[in-house]
RNA sequence: GCUGGAAUAGCUCAGUUGGUAGAGCAGCUGAUUCGUAAUCAGCAGGUCGUCAGUUCGAGUCUGAUUUCCAGCUCCA
């Protein structure tokens, strides 16, 4: 790599290393205001980087802007940074006389044989491995911005202390600084919750917290989102199974469920017997698949399941509906020989792909392998590992490697869907399950008329419908694609003359099995527009006097304004095609 | 669950040192009948999240509690 490509932003261990630096400039900077604050870590992040600090006080906003203050300064000074290494019990001793118990207890759990470095700017000296940049005058420092200050656990334990965690962005140019935060600005204005309340798709309420209420429109929303994915999974060879939402608890212990998750999972006694909400919908599929006797002839056996869970989630990660304790989960369960194995999971990636493409989300496969701690056989492992990785190389696509970093149960393959702002979502996975068979014994008969145990598959393509929903409310900046809108039309009468015709044009379109509203309340064109425009309906059709005499209709699209006067058949035509291409603009 | 912050009309928000609550939008009524992003006027709307406490007096101060927000932890 050259020198010149070397010190380009997007190149990104660079940006890495200038992140890097800015964090030890804030901790610089922190030490000068306040010199009694002890130092934590402070590393990069994916959007820039934090510190974390161990405070007498929490930090408010005002002080915020005194550290930038400060930190500028430090990019000013162009301070050298300089690498030294220490033997341990000189970093140690050098790190207690500076009064930094968190770095002396971060030198102390340093392998044996680890160098122990520091990198000093000025006054300051941090632990730290490095790199760096090599001054902080590369630091562009009207273009750092601390961006929010929270509490965080040292090391990640809740059990351990608060400390307080600044969080910075920075980038070499103002311009760019300003675009982020403006792209921020952006995904704060497309936060589902805002858009769900604004377009009357769903509501949340404190006699249920994290269960949402889904409103008409929201309803809509999710019925013609599930038509759509039962048409695909009939499509792909599915057969549709509901079990129950409680079951005996018995079944939660023969499933392994109540060992491992009895924390999130919601209990209740029904005549003198203990029972669960289920979490999850394997059991019941299993016991679904051991009612009757199965045939290798029978296999595989695709059966889905849009399957209602509950699970105790803490109440600080409630989120919208991205983080609910009752949500639909679009699962299904694969029954088949090893032999039909890849080609099921090929199936399974193909129609991924079909919904994902719809709706303009394109994604990266993870493929995540056995874990240390892991049931059953090391050579059957592999032979699933290598099955899903064949299945999908020879689909062409790409997939990054998690090595050690599947369930104890099999290796999986996760499926991170990227939005319109470039944010990540894991909606689907595809994890085989050498357990469930075993734990509920099931069975086939094969060709030879042996009993055999089949393999399963357990996947989830959208994941959880409602979460879903959120990242599509995101991602179409509410503006959902026609084929999916609550309202695909509305009819805006010009003045009280033309209501007859408008209802009229409204009664024709729905006939056709389009959703249409009128608009006949006395107000100007210009309002109803407006709030149509607000409400993101993909199609407005203005009718007034010329209408009515020429026979037309005057459609406007949401995105591309008018489009004209033209038959009504013309516009059901477009409209038809729109609905059908499941056009997204 | 933890740390910090917030909660006032259906929505978005204002409310000075404690003295009995205000705007815009939405709603209702009337006028207006208008051609591609907000017509005008009037009316109505709130035990200020809940429960205690301090005080002559609490939206405002104190404590508890619920929910929400940001982050941490967690997300099989």
């Amino acid at each position: 790599m050259s020198e010149e490509n070397l010190y380009t932003f997007e190149n990104e261990t660079y940006r890495k290393t200038y992140w890097h630096t800015c964090s030890h400039v804030l901790a610089q900077a922190m030490k000068r205001l306040h010199p009694e604050v002890k130092l934590a870590i402070g590393p990069s992040i994916d959007n820039g980087f934090y510190y974390d600090f161990d405070t007498p006080q929490p930090f408010t906003e005002a002080q915020m802007e005194e550290l930038e203050a400060e930190m500028r300064k430090i990019c000013k000074e162009k301070l050298k940074l300089e690498r030294f290494e220490l033997p341990r019990a000189e970093a140690v001793a050098y790190m207690e006389e500076r009064g930094e118990p968190y770095k002396v207890e971060l030198i102390n759990d340093l392998p044996e044989d680890a160098v122990i470095s520091f990198y000093k700017q000025g006054e300051f000296v941090d632990l730290c491995a490095g790199p760096h940049v090599d001054s902080t005058g590369r630091i562009k420092g009207n273009a750092v911005k601390l961006t929010a200050c929270n509490a965080a656990y040292w090391r990640g334990d809740s059990s351990r202390q608060t400390l307080q965690r600044i969080y910075g962005v920075a980038f070499p140019k103002k311009d760019e600084l300003d675009e982020y935060l403006a792209r921020i600005e952006e995904a704060k204005k497309r936060d589902h919750r805002r858009l769900g309340k604004e377009l009357g798709l769903f509501m949340m309420s404190e006699e249920g917290p994290g269960f949402p209420f889904f409103l008409p429109k929201g309803m809509v929303l999710k019925n013609t989102l599930l038509d759509y994915w039962r048409e695909c999974h009939k499509r792909y060879g599915y057969v549709e199974i509901a079990t129950p939402i409680i079951l005996n608890q018995h079944l939660w212990h023969q499933s392994g469920h109540w060992d491992h998750y009895k924390d999130n999972m919601y209990t209740t006694v029904i005549d003198g017997e203990d029972y669960a909400v289920k979490p999850m919908n394997c059991p019941g599929g299993m016991l679904v698949y051991k009612s009757e006797p199965h045939s290798y002839r029978d296999l595989p056996i695709r059966a889905a399941e849009l399957g209602l869970v509950h699970r105790h989630e803490m109440s600080g990660a409630l989120h919208g509906l991205f983080r609910v304790r009752c949500f639909t989960q679009d699962d299904a369960h694969i029954f088949m020989t090893p032999e039909q194995m890849k080609d099921e999971i090929k199936n399974v990636v193909r129609l991924f792909d079909e919904m994902y493409s719809t709706f303009g989300l394109t994604y990266q496969i993870e493929l995540s392998t056995m874990p240390e701690d892991h049931m059953g056989d090391e050579s059957v492992w592999h032979f699933a590992e290598d099955t899903l990785q064949a299945a999908i190389t020879e689909l062409g696509k790409d997939f990054q490697l998690n090595p050690g970093d599947g369930a104890f149960y099999g290796p999986k393959l996760d499926f991170h869907l990227s939005d319109s702002l470039g944010r990540t979502w894991q909606c689907g996975t595809i994890q085989l399950d050498m357990q469930m068979p075993e734990r509920f014994e099931l069975e086939y008969v094969g060709e030879d008329g042996e009993r055999h145990r089949p393999i399963m598959i357990h996947r989830a393509l959208l994941g959880s419908i409602e979460r879903f929903i959120g990242v599509i409310t995101e991602h179409f900046a509410g503006a959902f694609p026609v084929w999916l809108h609550p309202v695909q039309v509305k009819v805006l009468p010009v003045t009280d003359r033309a209501a007859d015709y408008a209802a009229e044009v409204a009664r024709r379109l729905d006939a056709q099995g389009f959703r249409v509203e009128v608009d006949g309340r006395n107000e100007k064109i210009g309002k109803k527009i407006r709030e149509a425009q607000l409400e993101k309906i993909p199609y407005m059709l203005v009718v007034g006097d010329r209408d009515m005499e020429a026979g037309t209709v005057s459609p406007r699209h949401r995105a591309e304004g008018d489009l004209g006067a033209m038959d009504l058949e013309a516009f059901s035509a477009m409209l038809r095609q729109a609905v059908d291409s499941k056009e997204r603009k």
